[in-house]
DNA sequence: CTGAAAGCGCTTACAG
DNA sequence: CTGAAAGCGCTTACAG
C-alpha cells in the first residue's frame, strides 16, 4: 500500500465535524440521530475522499466481525459448492462475509477450535458429512463452551438433535425412491452406499430397508469405497454375486458407475434394470440415458442454514435445535420406467 | 457470547508480566527477544487461560488482515471448487484465511471495489473467466490505484499481461489436441465452444485453428449457449448441417453432451467419431466410453497463484507480471483411438 | 443533534 | 530482556 487510505478522522476534519458524527452519519439510518444537513455534508466528503470504513476496526469496536466460517471437508465434492452458493446469497443480503475453512483430519480438531476462536467469527456453518466423536466434541465445544452460533448444513449427528441442522428427510426420500422401483415391479432392488456410514447415508438406508421390508423383499446392500476409481471393482464384485433389477445409489456418481458397468455387461437400461441416483447433480443430465434421481434443494439448504444462523447471530435468540427439513423431489428420467 | 474471552491483559496479569511481553513471547520465534523462562511461563498461562489472540485486533495493529479474497463467478462450475482447494492448501500453510466473494453482475463492480477496500484484505485472487471492460477496470483499480496484490487464476485479459495470471498454455493445448485427432486420420474436426468468448476459450480456439490450418483442413466451429439444457439444441442444429468425424469440446460437459447426441444418432464412439474434452473433470470418468480430455492441473494452478500472491503480500516485491504457465496433459481414454 | 473521551485487543518504537 | 505508552480506526455511553 503506497498511500494511506482515508480514515474517519480525515472525513471528520474535512467535513468540519467530529469523528463521532461521521460515524453516526454513515452508519445510522435513523435520521433522528444526526441533522440531515450534517449527514449530507459528511456523505459528500466521504465520497470525495473515497472513504471506506475499515471493517477490522469496526469489528474490534463492536465485537462483531460479521464473518461466518464454513467448515467443509471437500469443497469439490458433490453439491458442496452449490450449497456454499446458497449460503453466499443470503450472506450478501445480510452483509456477512464467508470464510472457507477446510475441516482438518480427525486428529487435528483442536487447532480448528483455536482457529475459529482466533478469527472471532460470529457464527459457524458446518458441512462435514462424517461426524466422528472428535468432530462431535468440536461441535459441542463451539456451541456450548464458546456459545458461537452453529448450524449443520446437510449433515447431522446421529440420534442427536441438540444442534440445529438443515437437510431434507433422507429417510423418507430413501423410502419413496424404493417404493417407486417396487411400483415398477422391481423385486431385486439393491442399495449402493459407501463403506463409511455417514449419518445421512444411514437415513437413506433406513428408508430403503423400511420400504423393502414392507414389500417383503430382501434388502441387498453394496458398500463401495466411495472413490471414483475403485467403485468399479466394488460394484462389479457385488453384481457378480447378486442378481438385481433395480439400483439405488446414495450418490449420483455411484449410480452412474453402476449403470456403466451394467451397460457394458449388456444390460438394457431401464428395460432390464431401473436406476435411481441421489442428489440430482449435473452428472445426471450427462448420462445416456439421463439418470433418474432424488432432487435435493442444495442451494436452498445452504440459504436456509445461513438464515437460521443469521437469526441466531443477530437476535441473540435461544439456540435453535432440531432438524429443519426442506422438501425433496423425485425426478424420473431415462433410467427408470 | 456469555463470558468474555481472555485477552492479552488477562494473560499478562496472571503471568506477572506486561502485555508487551506476552505479545513478544507468543509471537516471536526469535528467542533472543524474550527470556526463555519468561516465555515458558507466558505460554503456560496462556494455555491455562485458553487464550487465543484476537485476529481482528492484531490485524488492526499491524495493518495486515491475513485475509485474501477470492472473487469468482460460479463456485459450482467446472473446476472452480478444485482450484479453491488448491488455494486453501497453501493459504493454510501461510496462515491466510480465504474469503469467498461472488463476482457481481457486470454493472455492479463499483460495490465490489468498495467491499474489497472495506474488508482490508491483503490480496485478491480473481477467477472470473469473462473479463468485460468494467471488470478489467476493476482489476486495474485494485491493482494500480489501491496497490492491492492481485493474481488472476486460470483466466486472463486478452492481449494484456500487465496483471499476473496463472494458467496453462491453452493455445498449445488446443493445438496439440487437434493434432492428435489429425494424427488419427480425422479430417472433419469440429470445435465446440461457447457463444461468450472467454479469453481462455479464444486461446483454445486459436490453437485449434492453427493446427487445422497447418493440415490444410477447414475449421468448423459450433457456438453453444454453454447452458447444459440448451446445449443439446445448439449442437444438434450444428450436427445437422455439418458432417464431422472429430469433436473437441472446450469443456468436458459440452463434449459429453455432443457425444450423447451422436450415440443416440447411431454413431459409434470412437469408431465413427473421436471426441476430446477439456479440463479432465470427474465427468470424464463417468461417461461410457470414458472421455479423452486435456488434463488441467487445476488444483496446482490455484496453489501456484496463491504462492505468487503470498510472495507479493509478504515481500512487498514489485508486482509480478505476465503469465505463469503450468503443464497440461493429454489424457486419451475411450473416446479416441 | 454533536463532541470529547474511553475503549475494543492487539503491536511496537522507545527507554531503560 | 522488559515495561509504559502511543497508536491502529472504529463505536458509543455520557454530557451538553
Amino acid at each position: 500500500m503506497s498511500d494511506r487510505r482515508p480514515t474517519i478522522y480525515d472525513v471528520a476534519k474535512k467535513a468540519g465535524v467530529s469523528n463521532a458524527t461521521v460515524s453516526r452519519a454513515l452508519n445510522n439510518k435513523l435520521s433522528e440521530l444526526v441533522k440531515p444537513a450534517t449527514r449530507k455534508k459528511v456523505v459528500k466528503v466521504a465520497k470525495e475522499l473515497g472513504y471506506k470504513a475499515n471493517t477490522l476496526a469496526k469489528a474490534l469496536a463492536t465485537n462483531k466481525s460479521t464473518q461466518v466460517a464454513i467448515i467443509c471437508s471437500d469443497l469439490a465434492r458433490g453439491s458442496v459448492a452449490e450449497m456454499v452458493k446458497g449460503i453466499l446469497t443470503v450472506a450478501q443480503a445480510y452483509k456477512y462475509s464467508i470464510i472457507i475453512v477446510p475441516s482438518p483430519q480427525d486428529d487435528k480438531t483442536e487447532n480448528l477450535v483455536s482457529d475459529i476462536l482466533s478469527m472471532r467469527v460470529d457464527g459457524v456453518l458446518y458441512m462435514v458429512d462424517e461426524i466422528t466423536d472428535k468432530r462431535e466434541n468440536f461441535l459441542k465445544e463451539i456451541r456450548d463452551t464458546y456459545n458461537i452460533p452453529l448450524v449443520l448444513v446437510n449433515t447431522c449427528i446421529q440420534n442427536d438433535e441438540s444442534i440445529c441442522s438443515v437437510q431434507i428427510d433422507y429417510e423418507q426420500a430413501g423410502y419413496e425412491v424404493t417404493k417407486e422401483l417396487i411400483k415398477e415391479g422391481r423385486k431385486k432392488i439393491a442399495l449402493l452406499t459407501t463403506l463409511k456410514r455417514y449419518p445421512i447415508s444411514i437415513l437413506k438406508e433406513n428408508g430403503y430397508i423400511k420400504a423393502m421390508d414392507e414389500a417383503n423383499l430382501t434388502p441387498r446392500i453394496c458398500y463401495t469405497s466411495g472413490n471414483l476409481n475403485s467403485n468399479y471393482d466394488d460394484i462389479t464384485a457385488f453384481l457378480n454375486t447378486n442378481d438385481v433389477d433395480g439400483i439405488i445409489g446414495v450418490r449420483d456418481s455411484i449410480a452412474i458407475s453402476c449403470m456403466n458397468i451394467m451397460i457394458n455387461n449388456g444390460k438394457k437400461i431401464p428395460d432390464d434394470v431401473s436406476i435411481f441416483g441421489f442428489q440430482n447433480t449435473r452428472y445426471s443430465l450427462l448420462t445416456n440415458p439421463e439418470l433418474s434421481s432424488v432432487d435435493i434443494p442444495v442451494s436452498e439448504i445452504g440459504a436456509k442454514a445461513m438464515k437460521v444462523l443469521t437469526s441466531e447471530m443477530e437476535d441473540e435468540k435461544p439456540n435453535h435445535k432440531g432438524r429443519i427439513l426442506l422438501k425433496h423431489g423425485i425426478i424420473k428420467r431415462g433410467t427408470t420406467k
